[in-house]
DNA sequence: GATAAATAATAAGTACACATACTATATGGG
DNA sequence: CCCATATAGTATGTGTACTTATTATTTATC
């Protein structure tokens, strides 16, 4: 029952951020059920991407959002078929694929936004509000460190 | 509006939990690579585990590192395939099944374990030491709250 | 204007991650 | 002892997440 000893990963930052994951994760398919609706965090990322780039091909999409062609691609083809976002092969280069979202689409995120931002603080709800705002500040610099040259 | 709006999420925590996921995963599986070894970072989780709490189960293994039943069971699978766990069945309880590091898995986890200690801080490469310390803390904080006294 | 190199998307394969359902076993109450 | 309930593990299905390979198309170069 008791470990005799704690495992060294225990207090690593892999180890925690692997956890954050898990509850944010827990977090968002919670109250985006209880409101009603059926999305993914990374389904949420791309709907709320299109939203500042309509048209956008799968490629852009996937920097946007930070995650692979392939993924995007799985991704894109589950909420064609729940008829939130449209393909269309784009007139100026044949290989890709315009990415839009439709009517439907819009309104899911219309409606799941304030959703999402309020249960962001869930997620770090041990922190207090300095803390929190620190905690963002040092996300936001890690990842702009490891990912350099991204943001448009 | 310009091409270059930046997406409500992208300054969300559960945003940036999913980037800094995603850069922790990067880094450990090129360092591991690197050492000669391959082996995910949950497999890694596992391993390290066991080290601490040798023949417990896998419904205690999942709660030690905080992962479901079904995802540890395929996850020894592969371990015992590798050859770095044996599973046998409990005499105290013929469901449950005790698994154990092999010697050959003894050898993985302590040859990968510093390599696992170092990596550590190139996750987080953008931030000073004292910005690093201050992340675990507030990570560590933020996990515990979620999860207040490892119970399911 | 033909062709080599680059790019967009897809396909196939591996590995989590979790929900739900099912089997086998264990346990407490009557 | 018998049964209701709980638990350990597995099976199944969905959804990321990434790698490598392939196809179609674009561009760059000669």
């Amino acid at each position: 029952m008791t470990a005799s000893t704690i495992p060294a990963s225990a207090r690593m930052p892999g180890h925690l951020i692997r956890r954050l994951h898990q509850v944010s994760t827990h977090v968002f398919l919670q109250r985006v059920r209880e409101a009603g609706y059926d999305l993914t965090p990374v389904q949420f990322a791309v709907l709320d991407a299109l939203r500042s780039t309509p048209g956008i091909d799968q490629a852009g999409l996937a920097q946007a959002i930070a995650k692979d062609r392939a993924t995007i691609g799985a991704v894109a083809d589950r909420l064609e078929q729940k008829g939130l976002v449209t393909r269309v092969v784009s007139p100026r280069d044949k290989r890709a694929r315009e990415v839009t979202l439709t009517e439907q689409g819009r309104a899911v995120i219309v409606a799941l936004t304030p959703v999402v931002a309020r249960l962001q603080k869930e997620i770090l709800s041990g922190l207090s509000d300095a803390e929190y705002q620190q905690f963002i500040a040092l996300a936001a610099k890690a990842t702009q460190a490891a990912w350099p040259a991204e943001e448009g």
